[in-house]
Formats: C-alpha cells, structure tokens, sequence
RNA sequence: GCCGAUGUAGCUCAGCCGGUUAGAGCGGGCGUUUCAUACGCGCUAGGUCGGAGGUUCGAGUCCUCCCAUCGGCACCA
C-alpha cells in the first residue's frame, strides 16, 4: 500500500479558525488516523498562506512587520488545531525559508520549460495604495475600497505562466484518471471550464513586497496561487531531485498517494492550476482532490456582514471535542454543503452517542460485569454459544468491513452509519440475550458469554471510532481494561476477526461516555454559546427562512409584467430614432443574484404600476445609493428578458474610461415626464 | 441565458443495470423490558416517489417538455 499524503488548504492568516476550516482541519486529521490504524503510512499537512498585500496592510495598521503580524496571528490556528485534538505531522507557512526556497526552485524548473515569460498585467490601479484591483473589489463608481478615490486602469509588468498551452494535456489528464476530482459533479464544472479554453495565468506582481522574490527578478514577487499551491511540495522538501529530499520520495505520487481537500471554492486552483504547473515541472499530480461544501449554521449562510462566524473553540468547550468532531463527520454528507445544527448536534449526541453508545457500555460493564464477575471480562466456553452469538458476531464483521470501505472512498458519514448498525445490533443483542436474568437464575456460564460477545463489540466499537473520536475511543478502552491502540505501519488493527477481547481481564467502569443532556442542560449549552433556542434548526423544523428572498423578486416581475401589457408601441433597437424617454423615479434597487453587473430596478414612470428595469450599472452603483434618483428611462423600448428577469425600458447613463453616470434631471420634475 | 445536479414519508436521506405489497435513521403515536445515562427493544406512520406527456407486458428507476431549488459558466439594456 503506497504511503497516504493528506493535505487541507493553507489558511489564510489575516482570519481566524471557524467551523468551516476546522470541518476540514477534521476531516484530514479522521482520514489519518484512520490510514495508521489500517497500519498504512501516513502524513497530514495543514499550514498557513501567510503572503501578500492584505496581510502586509493589516500588519502595518498594527505597526508590525508583516513578519511579526503572521508570527501573531498563526496561534490561533496552532491552538485550534491542538484543542480539536488535530495532529498534523507538518504544519508550514508560506513564510517559512523552507517554503520560499522550494517554491523557487519550482518556479525555476517552470521558467526552465519555457513556460514563464514576461508580459504585461491589466487592471485597476489606486495610486493612493499603489495596488492593483479587480473589478470586483471596487466600490461602485471604479473606487478604491482603501482610499474611496478613484482608480486608474493601468499596466504593470508580470511574468506569465503559459497556461493556455496546457488546456489539451490537461483534458487529456483528466480522461485518464477519472477519479482526479470528488465530488464527481465538481469535476465535471472543472473539465467544462477548461474545454472552453485557457488564458495565461499571471503568476508575479511588482506592486507590494510581502511575497516570494521571482529568482532572477527580485523587483518581482510571486502571485499568490502560485506561492500557496506549492507548499504541498514544499512540505515535503520538493520538488527535488531523487535521493534528495526523503518525505517528497516517498509521499509524492507515483510512490505515494497525495489527496488535497479543499473548498468549493478554491477547487479550480487546485484542480486546473496546480496540476497545470506540475506537468510543466515535469512533476506528477496529485491523486485526487476532494472539494467539500460550505457549511450554513442553523439554516444561515456564515458571513461577515451577519457576523455569525462560527467559532470552533466555544462548541467544543461546551459539547466536547469529540462531540464536536463526531457531530460535524457525520451530520454533513462530505463533498456536499451542509448545515451546522445546534440542536441536530444535541439530537446526535443525546441519541447516537449517550442512549446508543454510551449506555452500551454502561449497561453490561457498569453493572453485570461488576456483580457476577467481580469487574473481570470472562472468559467464555465456546459451548455456551447460541445462534444469537453468530449473528451478532457477523453482524459486527459486516458493519466493520462496510465502515472501512466507506473510508476508503472518503465517506465519513457513511463509515460512522455503518458502525451505529453496529451499536443497535448490540443493544438489540443485549435485550434479546437479557443477561439480568441469566443473573438472576445463575446461569453463569451463558452470562460469561453474552457479556464478552457485547464487550468484544464494544471493543471492535471502540477502535472504529477511534478516527473520529480519539479521546473517548482510549476513555472506552481505558474502561475496558485496555492499553491505549497503538497504531504501528504495516499493522492492520481495523476489527477483522472475532476475540480481540482478552478474557481475565479487569474492567475499570468509570463515568459514563457521553453524558446525556436534559432540556435544561441543552438550554444551558445553548445560552454559554450565546444562542436562543428558536435559532437553531431542529431537524423537523420546516419553517426555514430562506423563503422571501425568492418570492420577492417573483412579485415584481408579475406587476411589472401586466403593466407591460398595457404599455403598447414598443420599439426595437434599430428603431432607437423613435424612442420614448421619461423621467422615473427610482422606487427599489436590488442586485441581480449571481450576476456582477445587473441591477434590478422598480422605478415609478407616472403609470399605474411600478415597472421594472434590469441594469448594467452594478459595478458602478449601489443599489442604495439609487432609490430616490430621478433618472431617464427608455420607456418604450421592447421589454427583454435578462437572465431570466423582464426588462422593461433602459436607464440611460453616460460613460467614460473613468466610470458610468447615469442620467438624472436637473430639476424636480414629476415622475413620468416626457423627456425632449 | 448556456451547462450540470437535485426534487422520494413531518425532517435528513437510501433506492445499482426498469420488475413482486417504495425503504432507513430521527421526530410523532402505541406497546414493552428494567441491566443501563428515564436509557433499551418491538410495532406504527398509509408518502399523487416535483408536474404533464411518452417508451414498455411493467417506471422513483429510461425519453421529452414544464416547474422549483442549488451549483458552474457567461453577462448584455
């Protein structure tokens, strides 16, 4: 088996933890301990992107260096890590000599391919921040987001990865490893965004400092994804040659296998980007990439301006880490998006855990075990077996085969599924063999034997959750009366056959695994997290409020689409001569959703009703700063549907290379009024 | 607008290459045990399988169209 190389995206420093990086911080620390365990070798990379223009920014605004900036500001990440009881063998920072020093040496092989040379970068320029920008980073109007100035469209030197000279290699990369990409749906949005032809990447900037100096060009820094993907080599000491540099031997394909998780949204660098340098390097891909999706908390996307972050820290304080982790592997489907529920975690916790789990082990060894064998495991006749035995014993080899195939194809929450089949049978096995009342009329030699058959399960239990929960995976061995696992390379310890369990062996019951948690104790849970209860989504609420942002624009449409009716000698474009203007008065203005530019706009032109106009001065306005405005319209111009939403006249604007100003009347003039 | 995905019980989702009475978990309801963290176990919920056509002896399962939701791309008034 080749050795496991696995790897979440490099942090950006400038932020904190949240949920969704600790999601996948998990999710690569769970797939780790999971290979060791199958005695396979492995390595868990995480780190931080420490360079460019925000990070050197923030720093001076606290009169740092950037240096002393990012020196700060990867603790948070380290402890995070460490309290999530994530292991990563590596952590690296962009910043690090042993990243720059690497990435240089990648650069160099590119640029030794011929696939860098210099050109010229375009874009929007702020000469008060001597910083480029793009368009979708200004303020409307083409201003700066620092300086409220306007910017400058300007060119600056920057060298070129020949991207475009790799669309074919990389087509034909893909069609041979149908896998390179999961979810498979995400891999088909990379294969179409590359067949519809790539540009040349620019990969340097000369406009700040805080980087990666381009070797040979110093006046030169590396762009940003060219510097943050190579740390998955430059971890491992590559690219180097043969002999030269042991982890990169050994963990990079062909002799290991490289697996990077990553968001949806980093998902084309890595997939299209990343592989497109390494065959120019002459260098291999990685095995696979996996995106997963975002997570929504209680039913509500995570955002700055909400400023509903969710942190890791304070859930884990209050519900455990390993609640925490096992919550988060388990109630989110990988590769898709999911929904962190306060009181889904509850319902998992109070039902999975604590009643399932938990209560397993409490209900044999806290008191059976005790009292007819004086706290020892006994040691059973293979006489006292029963056909219940059989079952309970295929059963648990079934679900352990099923588990381990499930993290084989980076399947959580499939593999925790498969061994809760596990947990019930084992309760159901308990109730069905009823060992109290083999107590009761002394039938000690068949009580030997359904106690060890539940505690081997419990045991088998106990190393398959392991991954997902390491602390209370040793506390329930600890009960048990065995030594922590040890995983060791080339060592399977993945449950395979029965009798693990040594007979003899003194239990040591202690407090139960997961405590259960009443009403008033999740209300106290909830309110330490600063939560109202009705704030989370209980799994059988229906009443989620995404509702009324997509019935809104519905409404309008509808209005707007019988005034048009009414609304006859419409025109063409051709016949522009003939047009119809009117001064309207600007009633609401939205954003168009999922569109840069548009603008959906319900203006008053003396009619009856409102009519809406779709505009495309989204970059240069904000909706706000609309309403109110008495502007000229297009009244009669033939209504048009713009992604999917009726246009109903045209707002005229003047424009020059220094931005776009839409028309307006001097005076006041009553909506309606006929413009000459 | 183009491309793709999804739409199955109150909730979250399984249902492979079309084939007997459409499944699981949770929640709800009923019952039951008493070893255990008031935990466990059993039973139950009568869901137009988004809608309409079609192919077929037979369709959640294939085809067409429509609707809704979500993504990717594109962006023009």
């Amino acid at each position: 088996m080749k050795p496991f190389y696995v790897t979440t995206p490099i942090y950006y420093v400038n932020d904190r933890p949240h949920i969704g990086t600790a999601y996948s911080t998990i999710a690569a620390d769970v797939l780790t301990r999971y290979q060791r365990l199958r005695g396979r070798q492995a390595r868990f990379l995480t780190g931080l992107d420490e360079h460019g223009l925000k990070i050197a920014r923030a720093a001076e605004a606290q009169g740092l260096t950037p240096q002393e900036f990012t020196d700060k500001m990867q603790l948070p990440f380290r402890e995070a890590w460490q309290t999530l009881n994530c292991q990563p063998d590596d952590f690296i920072r962009t910043t690090e000599p042993r990243h720059k020093e690497r990435a240089q040496a990648l650069w160099k092989r590119i640029a030794e391919r011929g696939d860098i040379y210099l050109g010229e970068y375009e874009d929007w320029y702020c000469v008060g921040c001597e910083t480029f920008y793009t368009e979708k980073d200004l303020l409307p109007g083409n201003i700066c987001p620092q300086h409220q100035r306007p910017v400058e469209r300007i060119k600056e030197s920057s060298y070129f990865f020949r991207l475009s000279k790799y669309t074919q290699p990389l087509l034909d990369f893909y069609e041979k490893h149908p896998d390179f990409v999961k979810p498979a749906a995400r891999f088909n949005e990379v294969k179409s965004f590359v067949r519809e032809g790539l540009r040349d990447l620019s990969v340097s900037r000369t406009s700040f400092r805080w980087g990666i100096p381009v070797p040979g060009d110093p006046q030169h820094v590396m762009y940003v994804w060219f510097d943050a993907l190579s740390n998955y080599l430059s971890a491992l000491g590559g690219p180097e040659e043969p002999g030269q540099a042991p982890l990169f031997d050994n963990y990079w394909p062909p002799s290991g296998e490289a697996m990077h998780i990553v968001g949806k949204d980093i998902l084309r660098f890595h997939a299209v980007y990343w592989p497109a340098f390494l065959l120019s390097a002459g260098l291999e891909a990685p095995t696979q990439i996996w995106a997963h999706g975002w997570l929504t908390v209680n039913g509500q996307k995570m955002s700055k301006s909400l400023g509903n972050f969710l942190h890791p820290e304070p859930l884990a304080e209050v519900f455990g880490v390993d609640v925490l982790r096992y919550y988060l592997m388990r109630d989110m489907a990988f590769g898709q998006d999911g929904d962190f529920s306060h009181a889904n975690l509850m319902a998992r916790l109070n039902g999975e855990l604590a009643n399932g789990l938990g209560n397993l082990l409490n209900r044999v060894l806290a008191s059976v075990v005790q009292k007819s064998f004086a706290g020892r495991i006994p040691v059973p006749a293979p006489s006292t077996r029963t056909s219940e035995d059989d079952l309970l014993q295929s059963e648990a080899l079934r679900c352990a085969t099923a588990a381990a195939e499930q993290l084989d194809h980076v399947a959580p929450q499939r593999a925790l599924e498969a061994i809760w089949e596990l947990v019930g049978a084992a309760n159901r096995y308990v109730d069905r063999t009823e060992p109290w009342a083999l107590a009761k009329r002394g039938e000690t030699e068949r009580l030997s034997q359904v106690v060890y058959s539940v505690l081997e399960v419990v045991r088998m239990l106990g190393v398959m959750i392991s991954p997902f929960m390491p602390s209370k995976a040793e506390e329930l061995r600890h009960q048990l009366g065995l030594d922590p696992l040890m995983a060791t390379v080339s060592h399977d310890l993945w449950p395979s056959v029965w009798g693990g369990l040594p007979g003899g062996t003194l239990t040591r019951p202690g407090k139960p695994l997961f405590p259960r948690l009443d009403k008033d104790e999740e209300r106290a849970a909830l309110a330490r997290l600063g939560i109202t209860p009705d704030a989370t989504t209980p799994a059988s609420s229906d009443q989620q409020p995404a509702k009324p942002k997509a019935e809104k624009p519905k409404e309008k449409s509808k209005v707007s689409e019988t005034a048009a009716t009414e609304n006859d000698g419409t025109i063409t474009y051709e016949d522009f001569a003939k047009v119809e203007l009117r001064v309207a008065e600007v009633l609401t203005a939205e954003r168009v959703p999922k569109s840069d530019k548009l603008l959906q706009l319900s203006v008053n032109a003396g009619e009856a009703a409102p009519r809406q106009i779709i505009a495309g001065i989204a970059q240069h306005y904000a909706p706000e700063a609309l309403v109110g405005k008495r502007i000229i319209i297009v009244a009669n111009l033939k209504p048009r549907k713009l992604m999917g939403l009726l246009s109903q006249g045209m707002v005229l604007a003047a424009s020059d290379d220094q931005g776009l100003c839409v028309t307006t009347v001097a005076g006041d003039v009553k909506p309606g009024s006929i413009v000459k």
